[in-house]
DNA sequence: TATTGTGTTATAGTTATATAGAACACTATA
DNA sequence: TATAGTGTTCTATATAACTATAACACAATA
Protein backbone atom coordinates (compact mmCIF):
# COMPACT_ATOMS: atom_id res chain seq x y z
CA UNK A 1 0.00 0.00 0.00
CA UNK A 2 2.52 2.74 0.92
CA UNK A 3 5.38 3.62 -1.08
CA UNK A 4 9.08 3.53 -0.02
CA UNK A 5 11.05 6.39 1.44
CA UNK A 6 14.00 7.25 -0.87
CA UNK A 7 16.82 7.82 1.82
CA UNK A 8 18.74 9.44 -1.16
CA UNK A 9 16.87 11.94 -2.20
CA UNK A 10 18.01 14.99 0.06
CA UNK A 11 14.12 15.73 1.44
CA UNK A 12 14.25 14.65 4.73
CA UNK A 13 12.49 11.56 5.30
CA UNK A 14 9.63 12.60 7.99
CA UNK A 15 8.47 15.14 5.04
CA UNK A 16 8.40 12.14 3.10
CA UNK A 17 6.45 9.83 5.43
CA UNK A 18 3.89 12.36 6.02
CA UNK A 19 3.45 13.16 1.95
CA UNK A 20 2.95 9.21 1.80
CA UNK A 21 0.65 9.23 4.05
CA UNK A 22 -1.28 12.44 2.71
CA UNK A 23 -1.45 10.64 -0.48
CA UNK A 24 -3.04 7.43 0.26
CA UNK A 25 -5.72 9.65 2.15
CA UNK A 26 -6.27 11.94 -1.21
CA UNK A 27 -6.56 8.89 -3.60
CA UNK A 28 -9.29 7.27 -0.80
CA UNK A 29 -6.80 4.38 -0.17
CA UNK A 30 -7.04 5.53 3.78
CA UNK A 31 -10.40 6.65 4.14
CA UNK A 32 -12.55 8.74 7.39
CA UNK A 33 -12.36 7.01 10.45
CA UNK A 34 -9.64 3.93 8.79
CA UNK A 35 -7.20 3.15 11.65
CA UNK A 36 -3.28 3.13 10.21
CA UNK A 37 -1.33 0.64 10.94
CA UNK A 38 0.49 0.58 14.26
CA UNK A 39 3.93 2.85 14.77
CA UNK A 40 5.98 -0.53 14.82
CA UNK A 41 4.55 -1.54 11.65
CA UNK A 42 5.40 2.00 9.89
CA UNK A 43 8.76 1.76 11.30
CA UNK A 44 9.29 -1.31 9.16
CA UNK A 45 6.91 -0.21 6.33
CA UNK A 46 9.10 2.95 5.70
CA UNK A 47 12.17 1.33 7.13
CA UNK A 48 13.06 4.14 9.17
CA UNK A 49 12.85 4.76 12.80
CA UNK A 50 9.88 5.03 15.25
CA UNK A 51 11.19 8.89 16.09
CA UNK A 52 11.34 9.49 12.51
CA UNK A 53 7.49 8.34 11.93
CA UNK A 54 6.12 10.12 15.41
CA UNK A 55 7.78 13.11 14.25
CA UNK A 56 5.92 12.81 10.80
CA UNK A 57 2.42 11.69 12.70
CA UNK A 58 3.16 14.48 15.26
CA UNK A 59 2.83 17.06 12.32
CA UNK A 60 -0.22 14.90 10.46
CA UNK A 61 -1.95 15.49 13.38
CA UNK A 62 -1.38 19.19 14.04
CA UNK A 63 -2.59 19.58 10.66
CA UNK A 64 -6.26 17.90 11.44
CA UNK A 65 -5.53 15.02 9.39
CA UNK A 66 -5.40 12.34 11.57
CA UNK A 67 -5.77 11.27 15.11
CA UNK A 68 -3.50 9.92 18.23
CA UNK A 69 -5.72 7.56 20.73
CA UNK A 70 -3.08 6.67 23.49
CA UNK A 71 -3.23 2.70 23.53
CA UNK A 72 -4.96 1.99 20.86
CA UNK A 73 -3.78 3.71 17.17
CA UNK A 74 -3.66 6.75 14.74
CA UNK A 75 -6.68 7.03 12.72
CA UNK A 76 -7.62 9.44 10.04
CA UNK A 77 -9.92 12.58 11.23
CA UNK A 78 -13.76 12.38 9.38
CA UNK A 79 -13.29 15.54 7.50
CA UNK A 80 -10.74 14.13 4.97
CA UNK A 81 -12.45 12.59 1.53
CA UNK A 82 -10.96 11.54 -1.53
CA UNK A 83 -9.82 14.07 -3.91
CA UNK A 84 -11.79 12.41 -7.62
CA UNK A 85 -12.13 15.57 -9.41
CA UNK A 86 -8.74 16.62 -8.95
CA UNK A 87 -7.35 12.92 -10.02
CA UNK A 88 -9.52 13.33 -13.14
CA UNK A 89 -8.43 16.67 -14.43
CA UNK A 90 -4.48 16.23 -13.38
CA UNK A 91 -4.91 12.74 -15.11
CA UNK A 92 -5.91 14.64 -18.55
CA UNK A 93 -3.21 16.88 -18.20
CA UNK A 94 -0.71 14.35 -17.43
CA UNK A 95 -1.18 12.93 -20.41
CA UNK A 96 -0.72 15.80 -22.51
CA UNK A 97 2.86 16.48 -20.51
CA UNK A 98 3.60 12.92 -20.57
CA UNK A 99 3.61 12.92 -24.86
CA UNK A 100 5.60 16.45 -24.80
CA UNK A 101 8.09 14.42 -23.26
CA UNK A 102 8.39 16.44 -20.22
CA UNK A 103 9.92 14.83 -16.65
CA UNK A 104 7.85 14.91 -13.59
CA UNK A 105 9.95 17.50 -11.55
CA UNK A 106 10.18 19.89 -14.15
CA UNK A 107 6.64 19.77 -14.25
CA UNK A 108 6.13 20.23 -10.69
CA UNK A 109 8.33 23.57 -11.05
CA UNK A 110 6.67 25.15 -13.60
CA UNK A 111 2.98 24.55 -11.95
CA UNK A 112 4.43 25.98 -8.68
CA UNK A 113 5.75 28.71 -10.92
CA UNK A 114 2.57 29.20 -12.67
CA UNK A 115 0.26 28.95 -9.83
CA UNK A 116 2.50 32.13 -7.71
CA UNK A 117 1.58 33.73 -10.95
CA UNK A 118 -1.82 33.26 -11.60
CA UNK A 119 -4.00 36.08 -10.66
CA UNK A 120 -6.86 34.02 -10.29
CA UNK A 121 -6.65 33.08 -6.95
CA UNK B 1 14.86 38.19 -10.22
CA UNK B 2 15.47 35.56 -8.11
CA UNK B 3 13.12 33.93 -5.21
CA UNK B 4 14.03 33.41 -1.74
CA UNK B 5 15.06 30.39 0.08
CA UNK B 6 12.89 28.78 2.96
CA UNK B 7 15.17 28.03 6.19
CA UNK B 8 11.92 26.28 7.65
CA UNK B 9 10.50 24.26 5.11
CA UNK B 10 12.93 21.03 6.29
CA UNK B 11 14.14 21.08 2.47
CA UNK B 12 17.35 21.44 2.20
CA UNK B 13 18.43 24.85 1.10
CA UNK B 14 21.10 23.62 -1.53
CA UNK B 15 18.03 22.35 -3.36
CA UNK B 16 15.67 24.71 -3.05
CA UNK B 17 18.69 27.05 -4.42
CA UNK B 18 18.88 23.99 -7.60
CA UNK B 19 14.92 24.38 -8.25
CA UNK B 20 14.88 27.96 -8.09
CA UNK B 21 17.08 28.03 -10.94
CA UNK B 22 16.26 25.41 -13.26
CA UNK B 23 12.68 27.86 -12.75
CA UNK B 24 14.43 30.66 -14.11
CA UNK B 25 15.64 28.85 -17.38
CA UNK B 26 12.45 27.05 -18.18
CA UNK B 27 10.72 30.19 -17.56
CA UNK B 28 13.08 32.01 -19.88
CA UNK B 29 14.42 34.54 -17.51
CA UNK B 30 17.61 32.75 -17.63
CA UNK B 31 18.51 31.68 -21.23
CA UNK B 32 21.17 29.71 -23.14
CA UNK B 33 24.66 31.47 -22.82
CA UNK B 34 23.78 33.74 -19.80
CA UNK B 35 25.70 34.21 -17.23
CA UNK B 36 24.86 33.59 -13.85
CA UNK B 37 25.42 35.90 -11.52
CA UNK B 38 28.73 35.27 -9.16
CA UNK B 39 28.86 33.24 -6.31
CA UNK B 40 29.23 35.56 -3.71
CA UNK B 41 26.30 37.52 -5.28
CA UNK B 42 24.42 34.32 -5.16
CA UNK B 43 25.18 34.13 -1.41
CA UNK B 44 23.65 36.96 -0.93
CA UNK B 45 20.73 36.97 -3.12
CA UNK B 46 20.06 33.59 -1.20
CA UNK B 47 21.37 34.58 2.31
CA UNK B 48 23.17 31.48 2.25
CA UNK B 49 27.22 30.24 2.48
CA UNK B 50 29.01 30.27 -0.82
CA UNK B 51 29.76 26.53 0.01
CA UNK B 52 25.93 26.13 -0.43
CA UNK B 53 25.52 27.89 -3.50
CA UNK B 54 28.32 25.91 -4.69
CA UNK B 55 26.36 22.59 -3.96
CA UNK B 56 23.88 23.83 -5.69
CA UNK B 57 25.97 24.64 -8.44
CA UNK B 58 27.56 21.50 -9.05
CA UNK B 59 24.79 19.50 -9.12
CA UNK B 60 23.31 21.73 -11.79
CA UNK B 61 26.34 21.16 -13.51
CA UNK B 62 26.19 16.99 -13.06
CA UNK B 63 22.87 17.38 -14.95
CA UNK B 64 24.46 18.86 -17.72
CA UNK B 65 22.01 22.41 -16.89
CA UNK B 66 24.61 25.05 -16.22
CA UNK B 67 28.51 25.10 -16.53
CA UNK B 68 31.61 26.36 -14.77
CA UNK B 69 33.90 28.74 -16.50
CA UNK B 70 37.10 29.42 -13.92
CA UNK B 71 37.54 32.34 -13.10
CA UNK B 72 34.98 33.96 -15.79
CA UNK B 73 31.43 32.49 -14.15
CA UNK B 74 28.53 30.07 -14.61
CA UNK B 75 26.63 29.77 -17.75
CA UNK B 76 23.67 28.32 -18.73
CA UNK B 77 24.11 25.60 -21.36
CA UNK B 78 23.24 26.06 -24.72
CA UNK B 79 20.91 23.28 -24.68
CA UNK B 80 18.31 24.99 -22.11
CA UNK B 81 15.36 26.55 -23.48
CA UNK B 82 11.80 28.09 -22.30
CA UNK B 83 8.63 25.36 -21.66
CA UNK B 84 6.45 27.97 -23.15
CA UNK B 85 3.69 25.06 -24.20
CA UNK B 86 3.79 23.78 -21.05
CA UNK B 87 3.37 26.79 -19.14
CA UNK B 88 0.24 27.56 -21.23
CA UNK B 89 -0.69 23.94 -20.60
CA UNK B 90 -0.55 24.12 -16.85
CA UNK B 91 -2.03 27.51 -16.26
CA UNK B 92 -5.30 26.55 -17.70
CA UNK B 93 -5.05 23.42 -15.35
CA UNK B 94 -4.06 25.25 -12.25
CA UNK B 95 -6.98 27.69 -12.89
CA UNK B 96 -9.05 24.72 -12.91
CA UNK B 97 -7.65 23.81 -9.43
CA UNK B 98 -7.88 27.02 -7.86
CA UNK B 99 -11.45 27.20 -8.55
CA UNK B 100 -11.56 23.67 -6.81
CA UNK B 101 -10.10 25.06 -3.77
CA UNK B 102 -7.01 22.63 -4.04
CA UNK B 103 -3.81 24.07 -2.63
CA UNK B 104 -0.64 23.66 -4.47
CA UNK B 105 0.71 21.03 -2.01
CA UNK B 106 -2.28 18.63 -2.48
CA UNK B 107 -2.12 19.59 -5.87
CA UNK B 108 1.43 18.29 -6.57
CA UNK B 109 1.06 15.35 -4.25
CA UNK B 110 -2.01 14.11 -6.63
CA UNK B 111 -0.04 14.92 -9.67
CA UNK B 112 3.12 12.72 -8.81
CA UNK B 113 0.71 9.70 -7.55
CA UNK B 114 -1.37 9.93 -11.56
CA UNK B 115 2.26 10.10 -13.37
CA UNK B 116 3.33 7.14 -11.52
CA UNK B 117 0.18 5.18 -12.19
CA UNK B 118 -0.92 6.56 -15.83
CA UNK B 119 0.30 4.07 -17.93
CA UNK B 120 0.21 6.13 -21.26
CA UNK B 121 4.10 6.39 -20.73
C1' DT C 1 -5.82 -8.85 37.45
C1' DA C 2 -2.50 -10.09 33.96
C1' DT C 3 -1.36 -9.81 29.22
C1' DT C 4 -1.05 -8.05 24.74
C1' DG C 5 -1.11 -4.37 21.58
C1' DT C 6 -0.93 0.11 21.11
C1' DG C 7 1.15 5.08 21.64
C1' DT C 8 4.92 7.97 24.19
C1' DT C 9 9.18 9.62 26.05
C1' DA C 10 14.09 9.68 26.79
C1' DT C 11 19.14 9.08 26.10
C1' DA C 12 23.12 8.79 23.47
C1' DG C 13 25.57 8.57 19.28
C1' DT C 14 26.06 9.29 14.02
C1' DT C 15 25.59 11.60 9.74
C1' DA C 16 24.08 15.31 6.73
C1' DT C 17 23.44 20.09 6.24
C1' DA C 18 24.95 24.64 6.82
C1' DT C 19 27.85 28.26 8.60
C1' DA C 20 32.10 31.44 8.98
C1' DG C 21 36.33 32.62 7.50
C1' DA C 22 40.42 32.26 5.08
C1' DA C 23 43.35 31.14 1.45
C1' DC C 24 44.24 29.73 -3.26
C1' DA C 25 43.65 29.52 -8.65
C1' DC C 26 42.19 31.12 -13.10
C1' DT C 27 40.76 34.92 -16.57
C1' DA C 28 40.50 39.35 -18.49
C1' DT C 29 42.34 43.66 -18.89
C1' DA C 30 44.78 47.97 -17.88
C1' DT D 1 53.13 42.56 -14.82
C1' DA D 2 49.66 44.01 -11.55
C1' DT D 3 44.95 44.12 -10.35
C1' DA D 4 40.16 43.13 -10.04
C1' DG D 5 36.66 39.85 -10.63
C1' DT D 6 35.63 35.42 -10.85
C1' DG D 7 35.52 30.25 -9.27
C1' DT D 8 37.61 26.69 -5.84
C1' DT D 9 39.26 24.42 -1.77
C1' DC D 10 39.90 23.84 3.10
C1' DT D 11 39.26 23.75 8.19
C1' DA D 12 36.57 24.14 12.10
C1' DT D 13 32.16 24.56 14.26
C1' DA D 14 27.08 24.35 14.93
C1' DT D 15 22.64 22.50 14.18
C1' DA D 16 19.14 19.39 12.28
C1' DA D 17 17.96 14.85 11.00
C1' DC D 18 18.21 10.15 11.93
C1' DT D 19 19.31 5.94 14.35
C1' DA D 20 19.32 2.34 18.07
C1' DT D 21 17.63 1.03 22.24
C1' DA D 22 15.13 1.04 26.21
C1' DA D 23 11.67 2.16 29.29
C1' DC D 24 7.14 3.96 30.36
C1' DA D 25 1.78 4.78 29.80
C1' DC D 26 -2.83 3.73 28.21
C1' DA D 27 -6.71 0.57 26.32
C1' DA D 28 -8.90 -3.68 25.42
C1' DT D 29 -9.76 -8.14 26.77
C1' DA D 30 -9.16 -12.92 28.51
Amino acid sequence: MFEKVDKHSGIPAYIQVIDIIKKEILLGNLKSEDQLPPVRELQDIFDVNVNTILKALERLQSEGIVEARHGVGYFVKSSQSPKTEVIKILDETVQKLKIMGIDLHTAILIMEEVWKNDSKT
